[in-house]
DNA sequence: ATAATTATTGCAAATGATTTGCAATAAGGG
DNA sequence: CCCTTATTGCAAATCATTTGCAATAATTAT
């Protein structure tokens, strides 16, 4: 049993709440995945198990689990405002998204730790959590965009 | 004149678009406004001006000034969906929302170009733009948390 | 095991935010 | 001042998500 499912289940367990098998689905898919799925694109993927799962099932199970913060949720600003879920856990991460394929590449950073302080002590806020987004072009992308211009392979 | 107007003038002047009343007034709204508002939000501003002004008008207007990179369009996550248009021009910067009022302040750091530069070397990636969103407590709603928590003032 | 209790599901209809088609209106050039 | 056509207001459409409700299925007590 996975990570997510054991998380949940627990927790389900201490709020009488109960482990379904459209939930256990769902879990195990977004545990595995390394991705960010909208509720819609999760929906498909579990539908090859259980074809008869539906599209509110998924919302309530994602809603859920973001109450129980073992979900974040996202808006790229991708032109859509479909939301997209991140299963990893709290460790703090971050995302670049290809402005050109729209792949989303996570990444990491001490240096929000600085951000945070810097703003605290300038404000006088207290700030909790943050997040940063970057955009451009992910290294195939960015490799074709010169090839395509310039005739020439990225060295 | 105020900058966006005539900054908006100029482009549409150059692809034979028309300065019509209503986005004269959105724009100079816009510009003069320190927010980051919604399109409803903006419509009933405006509306004390021009009460027949229409939502369908302020998104597209709204819209163009995005594709003219006048506005730029955030999601912050405030569990709702509704976009904030915020019409800084091209110097990047940040914001930092309150998680109890909402209130946005916007701030500045030069770190962010640190976290590009490393992002890109260890990815290949080629990063255009980044935003950082933090989430926490403002001055105020903290202070107000530590009365109440406490009945002690901050000092 | 079995039945009773009630959390959860699937479906359909509702909601909220934004977009679009279209006829009427009004900028801006001639 | 007229003409062309970009833009508007309105209503209806769309997209993403949520909600009400009767049917179903996990758990709990029997």
């Amino acid at each position: 049993m996975n990570e997510l499912v054991s998380q949940a289940s627990e927790r389900l367990r201490s709020q009488g709440g109960r482990m379904t098998s459209q939930r256990r689905l769902l879990l195990s898919i977004l545990d595995s995945l390394g991705e960010h799925p909208t509720a819609e694109e999760l929906l498909l993927i579990a539908r090859k198990q259980d074809p008869d799962l539906n599209l509110s099932t998924v919302y309530r199970t994602l809603r859920w689990l973001e109450a129980e913060n073992l979900v974040s949720t996202r808006l790229f600003a991708e032109g859509r405002r479909q939301e997209r879920f991140d299963a990893a856990l709290p460790s703090e991460h971050h995302h670049f998204i290809c402005t050109r394929c729209k792949n989303v590449i996570e990444f990491d950073t001490d240096l929000l730790d600085e951000i945070k302080t810097q703003f605290q002590d300038s404000s006088g806020a207290s700030v909790d959590t943050g997040s940063i987004e970057l955009y451009g072009l992910c290294p195939d992308c960015r490799q074709r965009s010169i090839v395509q211009e310039t005739g020439m392979e990225v060295g």
